[in-house]
DNA sequence: TGTTTACTCCCCCGAAAAGGGGATTGGAGA
DNA sequence: TCTCCAATCCCCTTTTCGGGGGAGTAAACA
């Protein structure tokens, strides 16, 4: 079961592979300041840049690469989508997401996806360094704070699907016979969603709701 | 009028001076990305790098670069104070905005304050290259689409400090009633408010005006 | 100077939301 | 199997919202 198992395709010297990194990530000055950072390392190599999620796959099949830094917000194919693809693979794949937001639902998708490790962007390089060895190493790496917020999501009970479909059209402003069109229910029917997703929340309007649900990642605006 | 009036204070080849770059981000990878980058460029190099906002005023007055690249989003001292700040001592420095987020109030803000140029971080690296020397030589430098952005926000009538304040309650689920109590006005008062801030957001409910001016950047969550 | 604009306050009224209760179905898991 | 929970629907009441109108003050701007 080792990450390696595939003869990693590093072009030169087979007798000190390096880590073989894929960096996929739309903004060209991250990319170019992770190879930077990267290249400074004896032990890694970047073996590929994708800049949207479908070159991340294509890029992912080609090279086979030991480790992944994926952003989450990416045009053509999303993160997660990503994990997903790549883990129907090869459910080894090292996995580290890399992103600006610690919304909830984010790290927790990912994570689910199957990610191995979460790290903010704002992170210094030695621990950006760090958690790739150690990712490649086979374990798994989350920063405190959002191991919490992992924690306090599942304590706090999932919002359902449904309840996040409702949620999406009540921050368009729909009333809850609107929403309830929409969704072919009742408006009674939504009138209960809406109260659960208070309780979940832990909210008690509307507004206040869609602001909560924006700052949890459960939508985006 | 010339930026360089002040001599650049770069060490070397004072026959062949180069665009001094203070780059201040909080996120290092991004920092070393726009390192990297600029150093492939025989015209410019990096007088030093800051990781908040102090930093960045505070290495400005030690440096005096011709061009400073700002992140708007800092911790200590956030883009728009920075670019206060520096003005009040020095109105002709050139600052580039760069920055994730397009949200309109930023921009408008960060414009008023006197940037010189916007730039999301998902620029190509030959239009960031040409953006630094055409601010460099005192142009302005926006993208088209933010050109329209700004232009879509002035006509569109702001939103005032007061209704912002409005909108920051509304965002938190209080009626008009908790508003007014907060702002010690009337919740007659709030209603007006409330009004009037839907007409300007173009919206029709609460939940849609906090979703709205979240996404304008008008209040964070 | 006059005009605009932000902020404050008031009226009315119908529709919607908030908060409480209960009930049924069907599926997932213990 | 039985239990839990999501999802659907219904009842009730009180409060808030949203849309309509008008109006006064002070400050800023032309």
């Amino acid at each position: 079961m080792s990450a390696a198992k595939k003869t990693p395709k590093v072009k030169d010297t087979p007798k000190n592979p390096r880590i073989g990194i894929l960096i996929a990530d739309d903004h060209s000055v991250l990319r170019q300041g992770l190879v930077s950072l990267i290249g400074f390392e004896a032990d890694m190599i970047v073996v590929g840049e994708a800049s949207n999620g479908r070159e991340a796959v294509d890029l992912w099949r080609q090279q086979r690469p030991d480790v992944i830094l994926l952003d989450l917000r990416m045009p053509e194919l999303d993160g997660v989508g990503v994990i997903k693809q790549i883990r129907a693979d090869d459910e080894n794949t090292r996995i580290i997401v890399l992103t600006t937001f610690d919304g909830d639902e984010d790290i927790y998708r990912a994570i689910q996806a199957g990610a191995k490790g979460y790290l903010l962007k704002d992170v210094p390089r030695e621990a950006l360094i760090d958690s790739i060895r150690r990712v490649y190493a086979g374990e798994t790496c989350l920063p405190v704070h959002l191991a919490n917020k992992l924690a306090e999501r599942i304590r706090g009970g999932s919002v359902s699907e449904r309840e996040i479909d409702v949620l999406k059209l009540m921050a368009q402003g729909k009333s809850n016979k609107e929403i309830g069109s929409v969704l072919f229910v009742s408006a009674g029917t939504i009138k209960s969603h809406v109260k659960s997703i208070f309780a979940k929340l832990n909210v008690n309007s509307r507004a206040e709701a869609v602001a909560n649900a924006a700052h949890r990642a459960l939508i985006q605006l």
